[in-house]
DNA sequence: TATTCACACACTCGGCACGC
DNA sequence: GCGTGCCGAGTGTGTGAATA
């Protein structure tokens, strides 16, 4: 052993791991990477930001998790840490949750898919403050590794993956299910997006697609119209938003569009209610 | 006009005190 | 002993004024 590691192995503490710590575990093995702002309010709303951020680091102090740079550098300060599973983080899972350590990935996530799993995040804490405001009701957010494992025994000829499941109810209403899918640009017509959203409209579910710009969304619409036509249902089964809008104003303060270009605030349709359509 | 520097800001980090 | 909250110092980055 060399005098690195030992130092390494003398440096590590001792943690108990509590039961909001393995949720924590959880949520970097269903979102990949998460900054410690966003671990912060999913897994620790009780204590303050602080101490929320010193569990994290006693967590990676402790060898279960590692971190790195979001390189998200919004205005001015230090860019925030973003947190991963390690070997050591994906077997205390196997232990607590009874996921197969070797099926769980670990380490730094590639730069190129940082943001898109940032972005989930995100969606997902709006959704959460839409809950917390009570414009939604038993919000359960499910990420496509989950889900579609379920669903591929019903239908194994599914291979395209939402990003996430979203199942919430409207004031009132019964509850409904919606495919989440994050658009970082990256998307080819044919070879990904076609596919894609065959495969989602196969499951009868609305869709919600976040881009990351207004002009993007023209062209995602022009890919999607014929392929809604094609399975024969309304411009309303694939709605989609600005990521940085939803941030801005919340899910149901940011402008959606339909398919078809007219608008949407995501609230269920009154009847006699007429929407404005974009000229 | 380009460069330098001080400052502001947001975040990290470690120490300390307190309560359980 | 451990978790928590507070505090102050340190760090990395952007901004804008001063200067060559």
């Amino acid at each position: 052993m060399t005098d690195k590691t030992l130092k390494l192995k003398a440096k590590k503490k001792n943690l108990v791991l509590m039961q909001r710590d393995i949720w924590a575990l959880v949520q970097l093995y269903l979102h990949r990477t998460i900054g410690s702002s966003q671990l912060a309010r999913l897994c620790f709303p009780d204590i303050s930001y602080e101490t929320a951020r010193k569990r994290l680091r006693r967590l990676q102090q402790a060898g279960f998790t590692g971190s790195s740079s979001s390189g998200r550098m919004e205005g001015r300060g230090r860019p925030e840490l973003i947190y991963y599973l390690t070997a050591a983080g994906a077997k205390a899972l196997e232990h607590h949750q009874g996921i197969s350590w070797e099926t769980i990935p670990t380490g730094p996530p590639h730069t190129y898919h940082k943001e898109h799993f940032l972005r989930l995040v995100d969606v997902r804490l709006a959704l959460k403050d839409a809950e917390a405001k009570q414009l939604l009701f038993d919000l359960d957010f499910t990420t496509g590794r989950e889900f579609w494992k379920e669903l591929s025994l019903d239908l194994s000829e599914v291979q395209e993956q939402a990003d996430a499941t979203i199942t919430l109810r409207y004031p009132e209403a019964e509850p409904i299910k919606i495919l989440l899918e994050i658009d970082t640009g990256n998307f080819r017509q044919t070879r990904h997006w076609e596919p894609k959203i065959r495969a989602f409209l196969k499951t009868g579910f609305p869709i919600w697609v976040v881009t990351g710009s207004a002009p993007r969304i023209a062209t995602l619409r022009k890919w999607t119209q014929p392929l809604l036509e094609e399975a024969q249902v309304g411009p309303g089964k694939c709605i989609f938003g600005v990521y940085d809008e939803i941030i801005q104003y919340g899910i149901f303060g940011a402008g959606w569009q339909r398919t078809d270009g007219s608008i949407t605030d995501l609230k269920p349709r009154q009847h006699g209610q007429n929407r404005p359509q974009i000229p």
